[in-house]
DNA sequence: TGAATTAAACATC
DNA sequence: GATGTTTAATTCA
């Protein structure tokens, strides 16, 4: 769940597993450090506020932010771990393809709320097929990629998950735009297809009561932008009529959080910006990690126990340090300071970067900044710094210790359920409030009771 | 043995 | 040429 960064996996806990690479002390696995490509290519995306990132923007992604890639940004160099890249794409399911039809370029590459697993797509190991077979399961590939491409969306309706409802929010979204986001997955994930997008809802407990919590935000999310212009509204509802209307505006600062992560409404806290092409380049703030992932889920759904007591009790102090973050990502000078943070998170390899500060490439920041770098504020903590999120800001301060069987100990428990009924509490009320009932339902009984449920 | 890296063939735009 | 998909060889725990 929670694709590779949130779920518990957060990676592909091979043999090299997530212990093993992360804390294997001393020796790194590749070059880089110990982290996989999926791994790298995870944390990129969930880097971006809209957790989406293409093909282009994830090798930038990678000199930026991964010291090891620094100077291999060139066109020579670079051939080798670019296609390691884009094989890591097409070959974990974790990873999904959205089209891009915006921009007319790249495919956009988001993480698979379904988790995906960081394994290896359902179809794939056809590892010992024939020839024939092989062309058969192939899934006509070619013919039906392109279909997919450039087809109507709705050409495959009927296949089950072949079809993602629209999907708003982009980054780039322009009005116009938003029509056109459609998915096209590949066939790999198509069977999940349908379940992702069934996903989008925010209720979606039925499908694999899973207990999952972790799968709503990365994707929920995005419809969100509060770029989108009011108008847009109408559109959002069309994903299941559900929490995708309240971006026109109405959402609040606390409320948005309240939404219990179903909406995410990140465009506060990312920095958006065009390149020549025109195409909007959104990247993040909170960079990686499961644990900052986590976090954000936290966030998102009520920030947790710990900002939900900071709220309640409005004791907790205003995290000034946030705020610092928070401003940070305006310069491009502070790609120093930034390197050694993003290195922090990236695995623990703070040896390596503490030593270089970094100076983010060689060229004058700015081209990159002016279009990009803002990525680069990888304040981790963006997020929640935003101003929007200001009440949940706390929640930094308190980098959630992942859940671990220890801390969900009934007395945690209590205080999580607790806290669930409010957000759900919330949620309720800021969707009676904002939406007057239109015959949407809303109906968390199910959810709540489940949870209560001793 | 499976996950991951790397290389490369091949297709599409 | 960039982007994507696949296959295969190899390494590693």
């Amino acid at each position: 769940a929670g694709g590779a960064a949130a779920a518990g996996p957060g990676r592909a806990e091979g043999p090299r597993g997530p212990g093993a690479a992360a804390r294997k002390g001393g020796s790194r696995r590749n070059a880089w450090g110990n982290q996989s490509y999926a791994e790298l290519i995870s944390q990129a995306i969930e880097s971006a506020p809209e957790k989406r990132l293409t093909l282009a923007q994830i090798y930038e992604w990678m000199v930026r932010f991964v010291p090891y890639f620094k100077d291999k940004g060139d066109s020579n160099s670079s051939a080798g771990w670019k296609n390691s890249i884009r094989h890591n794409l097409s070959l974990h399911s974790k990873f999904i393809k959205v089209h891009n039809e915006a921009t007319g370029k790249s495919s956009w590459w988001m993480l698979n709320p379904e988790g995906g697993k960081s394994g290896k797509a359902p179809r794939r190991r056809a590892a010992s097929m024939d020839n024939s077979s092989k062309l058969a399961k192939v899934r006509g590939k070619a013919s039906k990629k392109k279909a997919s491409l450039q087809a109507a969306p709705e050409a495959t309706a009927d296949s089950p998950g072949s079809q993602f409802p629209k999907w708003p929010g982009s980054p780039s979204s322009r009005n116009n735009e938003d029509s056109d986001v459609w998915t096209s997955f590949r066939p790999r994930t198509s069977s999940n297809a349908s379940t992702i997008s069934a996903r989008l809802s925010p209720i979606m407990p039925e499908q694999d009561d899973l207990p999952d919590e972790k799968l709503l935000p990365s994707l929920v999310y995005s419809s969100a932008s509060s770029n989108v212009p009011p108008t847009v509204t109408e559109e959002l509802e069309l994903i299941d009529g559900l929490n995708l209307m309240s971006p026109s505006s109405s959402m609040l600062p606390t409320q948005q959080s309240a939404s219990g992560g179903l909406v995410q409404r990140d465009s506060s806290f990312s920095l958006r910006t065009q390149n020549s092409a025109g195409q909007t380049s959104t990247f993040g703030t909170s960079l990686f990690n499961p644990v900052d992932i986590s976090l954000q889920s936290s966030v998102n759904r009520f920030s947790g126990p710990q900002t939900l007591e900071a709220l309640l009790t409005s004791s907790s102090p205003p995290p000034s340090d946030v705020m610092m973050t928070q401003v940070d990502p305006i310069l491009p000078q502070t790609g120093s300071r930034l390197n050694s943070q993003t290195f922090l998170l990236l695995g623990g390899q703070v040896t390596q970067n503490k030593t270089s500060p970094v100076n983010p490439r060689g060229k004058p920041l700015e081209q990159q900044s002016e279009s990009r770098s803002a990525s680069a504020l990888p304040s981790m903590l963006s997020v929640v710094a935003s101003p929007q999120n200001t009440a949940s800001m706390p929640t930094l301060k308190a980098p959630v210790p992942a859940p671990t069987a220890q801390d969900r100990l009934p007395t945690d428990l209590d205080v999580d359920m607790y806290m669930e009924n409010l957000e759900c509490d919330v949620d309720y009320i800021i969707n009676s409030d904002l939406m007057d009932g239109e015959g949407l339902d809303f109906n968390f009984e199910p959810i709540l009771m489940s949870r209560l449920d001793p």
